[in-house]
DNA sequence: TATTGTTATACTCTATAACTATA
DNA sequence: TATAGTTATAGAGTATAACAATA
């Protein structure tokens, strides 16, 4: 089942060109933004992500756990596992929801906003340098505006089928 | 040292959502590849990488050691134990150069040819449906030309200040 | 019964440092 | 001395399955 009834019919050198270019940038990306969160804050990037959706997205600072592992296509083991290190840190709190009992609330503490700002100067610092430099501000639009849809359409496209639930 | 002498003046909204939608289409993307290529060849990305840069790019099916970690952004430590893996799987062979004694030149084997032939359709397939169904022939090319010069400016830079020696 | 979250566990991957050997 | 590669080792991250508790 794994081969489809169409002939394999391989895609377009340009086709193939963007699909690398982008994995690529993506990929040096991340390593120069993953060592930037690593010696400013201590941070994966992951944590990160987390930090950044609750203080700097969420307008009360909190999220239920299932709402952060969509966000963040994690497993929920692997949510329980970041979640308990941010808190160990003191930088999250852990408290069960007020109307659901099953559902936890995790809510950024003062110490997680503050080190949110003291890494972000230097996050924003490494995304200048390495992606924006070579890029107008039309550039940057054009691109945002052309990887939008893919991103609506990857998240609306359940492909994984790993765990069971997933959509909300 | 990590605070620059100039104001940190924060990206603006679409410098963010760029850079947000990058990582995001980046990561779901290389999941689902995960996915593809862990199901239809028991192969990371990573692996797979290996095997393409040596079965599709190079016209000799072989490279050495340090060119391949240069390509893929790699400690040696890390290409060794991904070709140790590669090479006890039959896909490759290994054997010390011909003109240079330190260096190791590894060649990809029939076995490793097929193996690449085996996955490649369903990894077109994810990509034409993840990727590339939301985007027009003109909008593949111009991803593609917007992040050509942004790859070609992260080779260039040299910001894994890390172990010592990098660049070619 | 379905959903939320945790735990236990096992595995893959990556990086650092120490080391060998060749140029 | 500098480069190519390996090894040992340690740590971070991820996923699966079994589990408990609530809806």
């Amino acid at each position: 089942m794994s081969t489809s009834p169409t002939p394999p019919s391989p895609l377009d050198s340009v086709q193939l060109g963007a699909y690398f270019v982008l994995m690529e940038v993506a990929g040096l990306l991340r390593h120069a933004v993953e060592q930037q969160l690593r010696d400013d804050g201590d941070l994966s990037y992951v944590q990160f992500q987390l930090l950044a959706r609750l203080g700097l997205d969420s307008p009360t600072g909190s999220e239920r756990m299932t709402d952060l592992a969509d966000g963040v296509v994690y497993s929920r083991s692997g949510l329980t596992y970041q979640a308990g290190l941010l808190e160990k840190a003191g930088l999250v709190s852990r408290a069960p929801s007020a109307d659901d009992e099953r559902s936890v609330t995790v809510t950024i503490t003062d110490a997680g906003r503050s080190l949110i700002s003291q890494v972000l100067p230097g996050h924003v610092e490494v995304l200048r340098q390495q992606l924006f430099s070579p890029l107008s501000r039309t550039d940057t639009q054009v691109l945002s505006d052309l990887l939008a849809p893919v991103r609506d359409h990857m998240r609306a496209a359940p492909p994984r089928s790993a765990g069971s639930r997933r959509r909300r």
